[in-house]
DNA sequence: CGGAATAAGCTTTTT
DNA sequence: GCTTATTCCG
């Protein structure tokens, strides 16, 4: 350490302070720096580690733009450089002469996986033969193009269940995302879509050629072809030459795909630094793997280091008690248990009502309660399960005027107009995205999918989008609407066009299409797109635009109580996934019964059951003075369909054993709940009898690459041939 | 050919 | 309840 220790490194606990300054500084402003994981409990001040770990660095001399820091969200990586920020402005004393003594850290390569590798690949573009320009689908346009193909191979007319699209959307994932192969895929986690393996992959084949003609990458492809550029070693270098540290947050929730890249992006593990907490592995459904934070060290010759940290500045003990509780009973895990800074506080309660309205007003009652007693409703939430379960509150609360933010269930990027919107700019920005055309062309009047087509296939020919729409005919319903389209793409179509201001020249000429067809609506829809706008200033160029919000969308919608302004005090509601990281005086967990933690479809692996119990210890562990966790006795079968026979809702949590029970208030008598079978099995799909399939026998035109520079890896080929 | 109306299926979590 | 596929009418 520095003789001159900065102030803020004595608030840091002696594994904090290990971690942030791990490592040897050389004084020629590098700090060399061995493979080290940091285990890091719920609570136990991992931002602020990872944080003060770049603070570090940065005072050691090491350029900011060197330093790699992967997130798991845009939000967190600004969080991130905001607090290095100022801890590095602590240690400047103050009215020194160094340049961002306030504000936020500048660190460039700080984003998500996804954000960073879409950089890097249009940097890197020419020697990996991509268009620089390609866009970014996210999960709806993806699934949308996957339809297309689906639809042109004849899969949606048969009558025995071909998967669909969000289906072998996921299937397609997740066989890329863990580098399994497909069958073995299908007979894992959808047995009931084996009949389909070679129509699948013929599918997957066909998607993957057409993603090219169109110049569009999804989120799979983005780390495949980041992976497949690090297959070169040339480039290998160049990429890993650009950074001199790796910080990994979240490790516990990478994939095999991402921790791939890591290795091959620092082989012997030098300058990386990863932090998770295999407790608060989540994302299994996505393809992350617990066991690649499990064997981390073993990776590496000689193996990492590990530091463990748990004590715990976030919760009052009886809160930890609960959770350490609920893990005791977990299998795999690096042993730890949290010990809280803070001390006593109240016991987490164990609500158990009558149904979901009471659920509601429980809730409700309890929000305005804490209020009272000086906790503003910024610092309450309310979490649970799936995007749904809010559904009783919102209403709720929307009628008693209660302003709330909902996070999770991502609704505002999947409304059509606000695709529309995007569509059109998408289309500007690529030409060949023909997705794109085809939705822009279909908002206008007497313009169905047959006249799109024809229209998109005479653009095709022509290498400005503005002649090729000058060549098509308008429909005669919509002169007016066709006229202003091609002025439109005249005037922000080329790719030098300003940025400034073209979101607001689409949403002129879009205006009075929503009007036509929403009539009624269109004030509130209007109104969406004024959000997005807002946004859209924030944004330097139109592809950075575009790129950032398919990869990490707005995910609040707050249309339904009255959109709440920023400095507005209002109620959190979200599911567990998206408060992750997050933490707040009093939570509310809602539907803690057996079919929700853990879920009923979860409920067939023992692995699964455990991702279940580890979602329930991520809600609990948010919790900083007051937990409840809320049992509804019956829920309202409004609309529930004819299967629901073996409902499970209404058990006891299995994860509510007499261990976790203990360390609750208000547990009702026994027996009250657990007159329901806890364990019913998923009921089995029947599978599909082979039914003779036309094959459309789709006529790929093959692509053709033309790049000034001879690319050093083909990486569309290399995506091509995955299937 | 486009678009409205009807019928049938399917429901977790998200970068 | 929602989305998606098919049918039918202008």
């Amino acid at each position: 350490m520095t003789p001159s220790a900065p102030p803020w490194l004595n608030r840091l606990n002696p594994q904090q302070r290990a971690a942030v300054t791990w490592g040897m500084p050389r004084g020629d402003g590098r700090v060399q720096a061995a493979p080290l994981l940091v285990i890091a409990g719920a609570g136990t001040g991992k931002t602020a580690t990872l944080a003060h770990r770049v603070a570090w660095l940065v005072e050691q001399g090491v350029d900011p733009a060197r330093i790699l820091l992967i997130t798991f969200s845009r939000r967190a990586a600004q969080e991130m450089a905001r607090r290095a920020g100022q801890a590095l402005a602590q240690s400047l004393d103050t009215g020194g002469v160094c340049p961002p003594a306030q504000g936020a850290l500048q660190l460039p390569w700080a984003g998500t996986f996804h954000a960073v590798a879409a950089r890097l690949l249009r940097l890197h573009a020419s020697a990996l033969g991509l268009d620089s320009g390609f866009s970014v689908l996210d999960r709806s346009d993806a699934a949308d193009l996957l339809d297309l193909i689906r639809h042109e191979q004849g899969w949606s007319a048969t009558r025995s269940r071909f998967p669909r699209k969000d289906t072998c959307l996921a299937i397609a994932s997740f066989a890329l995302n863990t580098g399994r192969p497909l069958r073995e895929v299908l007979a894992h986690g959808w047995p009931w879509c084996l009949d389909w393996h070679d129509a699948l992959r013929k599918l997957f084949s066909a998607y993957a050629e057409r993603k090219q003609t169109h110049r569009v990458l999804d989120f799979d492809d983005l780390l495949l072809a980041w992976e497949a550029a690090l297959s070169d070693p040339q480039i290998a270098a160049q990429m890993a030459a650009r950074f001199d540290h790796i910080l990994v947050d979240e490790y516990q929730d990478t994939n095999t795909l991402q921790a791939g890249i890591l290795r091959a992006l620092s082989p012997q593990g030098e300058g990386l630094m990863a932090v998770g907490d295999d407790a608060q592995s989540i994302y299994a459904f996505r393809g992350a793997c617990i066991d690649h934070i499990l064997s981390f060290g073993e990776q590496f010759d000689p193996p990492a280091q590990r530091i463990t940290l748990q004590r715990n500045y976030r919760s009052v003990q009886p809160v930890l008690d609960c959770a350490n509780a609920l893990m005791a009973g977990s299998t795999q895990a690096y042993p730890k248990s949290l010990q809280a800074a803070r001390g006593p506080g109240a016991r987490p309660v164990l609500a158990t009502v009558a149904d979901e309205r009471a659920q509601a007003d429980r809730v409700i009652g309890g929000v305005l309660a804490q209020r009272e007693t000086g906790v503003p409703l910024k610092e309450q939430a309310v979490l649970f399960r799936n995007a749904q379960h809010s559904e009783w509150l919102e209403v709720e609360l929307t009628r008693r005027k209660i302003p709330f933010v909902k996070h999770g269930g991502l609704r505002f990027m999947d409304a059509a107009h606000v695709k529309d919107v995007l569509a059109v700019l998408r289309w500007m920005q690529q030409p060949r995205d023909a997705l794109a055309g085809f939705r822009v062309l279909q908002c206008l009047p007497g313009m169905g999918p047959a006249l799109a087509e024809r229209a998109l296939a005479v653009c095709a020919a022509h290498e400005r989008l503005s002649a090729g729409l000058s060549q098509c005919a308008s429909p005669p319903a919509a002169v007016a609407h066709w006229e202003a389209l091609i002025a439109l793409t005249r005037d922000i179509g080329p790719r030098e066009a300003r940025w400034r201001g073209q979101f607001d020249a689409v949403c002129d000429w879009y205006q009075p299409l929503l009007e036509r067809r929403y009539r009624d609506g269109a004030a509130v829809r209007a109104a969406d797109l004024q959000v997005l706008a807002a946004m859209a200033g924030h944004f330097g160029s139109r592809e950075q635009f575009l790129t950032e919000l398919a990869l990490d969308p707005p995910s609040a919608s707050g249309d339904l109580a009255g959109a709440p302004y920023r400095d507005e005090d209002y109620l959190i509601l979200s599911t567990v996934h998206s408060a992750k990281g997050q933490e707040w005086d009093a939570v509310w967990v809602l539907n803690v019964t057996d079919g929700n933690f853990p879920n009923e479809y979860a409920t067939g692996a023992a692995h699964s059951i455990e991702e279940e119990r580890r979602l329930l210890y991520v809600a609990m562990t948010r919790a900083r003075n007051t937990l409840e966790l809320i049992e509804p006795r019956a829920f309202a079968v409004t609309h529930q369909p004819r299967l629901g026979d073996r409902h499970v809702t209404g058990a006891r949590s299995r994860f509510l054993n007499a261990a976790v029970l203990a360390t609750l208030e208000g547990v009702p008598s026994q027996g009250a709940l657990n007159d329901v079978d806890p364990c019913s099995t998923p009921p089995a799909v029947p599978g599909g009898a082979a039914a003779a399939v036309a094959d459309s026998g789709a006529a790929q035109s093959a692509t053709e690459h033309r790049q000034s520079a001879v690319p050093r890896v083909d990486v569309a080929a290399r995506l091509r041939s995955r299937w």
